[in-house]
DNA sequence: GTTATAAACTAATTAGATTAGTTTGTCAAT
DNA sequence: ATTGACAAACTAATCTAATTAGTTTATAAC
């Protein structure tokens, strides 16, 4: 029977990430992996070594997706109009994603220097968009820090439902908080 | 046999609270719950309705300990200072129950309103201590929402591994970003 | 003391990960 | 064109975990 060649690790992923993004990240098994691509669990293991394994390459996928997100909200944009654009493209992602965008949370602990390469992309991003304030290195990072630590604690507490309560914009609220850090940011220069 | 009468719900969250700890919140299972508590998984049944509620019980556990936290980082302070007060001893939650505090994260899903309850109990603090700044409702729950997606922000990617990379100090980080939002504020009643 | 019941138990089913060992296409060299 | 090696699929089996059904037993109320 074994219909051979059918298979390659990124095919894998794609299935997984997609399987992922319906049924959600927690739900996801190789068995209902190897379904979707009509061949059977045990088959996976020739292109990947295990659920983690699974993991990880989902995450990988994730972090490049947004990268890319990003990377396109800030060509042509320049200080903080480019931070406003990735903040934007940031949370969209988020939006469109959420299982996906969860995925990355989970994986800097894997110690690959492959994931941890790819972890570092969305913040190599953040550093060019910095560059025209010549602020020193360490208060570039912090700096980095910060704003990331924004977007992503605003995201996820908003797709976990820790908003619903209140009636007030969420569109605003967003606004308010990167606006916030972009003023914090100018004021510091003309200081 | 059986022993009877020895467990509870509480028991067993707590029971499940100390192994999260202690092995990973993903890697709990009834089955170790109940090793812990010398009975048979099943048994666990009589107390829950299964894995979903073991996991609504740690996470309303993990909420109510931080408030208690934030809390008392608050009591006897006011506007920046309370403010700044709750920001460390949120951070201290996090970094002293890094599985705990995970569990937060994964629960205003479950539609059970005693956990959408706790789960507004952090904020109400903030509420109340944003009172003196005597913003609108709608500026309160926007500054609110930020600074708290800010907290939560930090602590996880600081958590997930995200800070490691570079060597700048996460804690002048940390404190700089807080100050960034606390500043922002009170320059707008300044003004 | 009897009895009802809650709380424990055992047994069995299901889903999933993983390993071992087998089979079968495909490709490359003859 | 044939064949032999290997990669990639397979089947079978094991293990862990969740969950359900049905049974037993201690205790509290009478």
């Amino acid at each position: 029977m074994g219909a051979k060649r059918g298979l390659d690790a990124q095919t894998i992923m794609n299935a997984a990430a997609e399987l992922a993004e319906q049924k959600g990240l927690e739900n996801i098994s190789l068995l209902q992996v190897a379904d979707k691509l009509g061949v059977k669990s045990p088959s996976l293991y020739n292109h990947l070594n295990g659920v983690q394994e699974l993991s990880i390459g989902i995450a990988k996928l994730a972090v490049s997706r947004l990268e890319n997100a990003i990377r396109c909200a800030a060509v042509g944009r320049s200080k903080g109009e480019a931070l406003m654009g990735i903040a934007t493209a940031y949370r969209k992602y988020a939006k469109e994603n959420p299982e996906l965008y969860k995925a990355i949370l989970r994986f800097p602990d894997y110690k690959d220097d492959n994931v941890q390469e790819a972890g570092h992309a969305v913040v190599r991003i953040l550093y060019q968009v910095m560059e025209p304030y010549h602020y020193s290195e360490k208060e570039t990072i912090h700096f980095v820090r910060g704003f990331r630590a924004a977007l992503h604690g605003f995201v996820s507490l908003e797709e976990a439902g820790f908003f619903r309560g209140t009636s007030a914009d969420v569109n605003e609220s967003y606004d308010q908080l990167v606006d916030r850090l972009i003023s914090s940011l100018t004021d510091r220069r003309e200081s």
